[in-house]
DNA sequence: AGTTCGATCGCCT
DNA sequence: GGCGATCGAACTG
């Protein structure tokens, strides 16, 4: 597999979100494929965590492409995003399900409540607990390691659909959700 | 310095 | 479908 590269994520956030779909991500002895993105825009977006500009939190999404943002939520969880768009350019995108592929069942021995392999890593949060990715790996380069995002060998075509983002209040009718229709590792269909 | 609230999940009915 | 857990970041004063 090869790994994407820096010119990869250094493209307008939309498009990096939608061509991130069908990629995969290894972390240790675990990956998986990305089948739902959701991209965070640089301007005009309120559910943005830049949109009131950089803070010690957000300051890697100022930073250069295709390092990773990763930020703790409602006091327990992690959610994983990408960098995209140039430096000093806004724009992340938030990886929300992976079917699983490497190191399934270390991942059920991580996320003992998921009685599926679909519940493994249908979720933001259920993802960075399977693949074990903390906040100490905010702003790590994912062009190298240890977390890897890479072209798989084969790569089966699909259609992408598009919806509105999950769980936000802002800016809430966008539609930057993307997603590989039918596919049963979404987290909602 | 105090308050609010969130890019979620899992358990309950 | 509804709600509680759990805590830091960011905003208010």
């Amino acid at each position: 597999m090869r790994p994407l590269d820096r010119s990869f994520y250094m493209r307008p956030t939309i498009e990096v979100a939608r061509a991130l779909l069908g990629k995969i991500i290894t972390h240790g002895d675990t990956s998986g494929r990305i089948v739902e993105t959701e991209a965070y825009l640089g301007s005009g977006d309120l559910a943005a965590h830049t949109a009131r500009g950089p803070t010690p939190r957000n300051r890697v999404i100022f930073g250069p492409p295709g390092h990773a943002y990763v930020y703790f939520i409602y006091g327990m969880y992690e959610c994983l995003n990408v960098v995209a768009e140039p430096a000093d350019v806004a724009g992340c995108v938030l990886i929300r399900a992976l079917q699983p592929i490497d190191g399934v069942s270390l991942m059920h021995r991580r996320r003992p409540s998921a009685h599926s392999i679909e519940d493994l890593a249908n979720g933001p949060a259920k993802l960075t607990r399977a693949l074990r990715i903390k906040l100490r790996h905010n702003g790590v380069d994912v062009t190298r390691g240890p977390i890897v995002f890479s072209v798989p060998d084969e790569e089966e075509p699909f259609e992408i659909a598009v919806s509105k983002r999950i769980g936000i209040t802002k800016s809430a009718d966008l539609p930057l959700r993307f997603y590989i229709k039918d596919n049963r590792f979404v987290s909602r269909g």
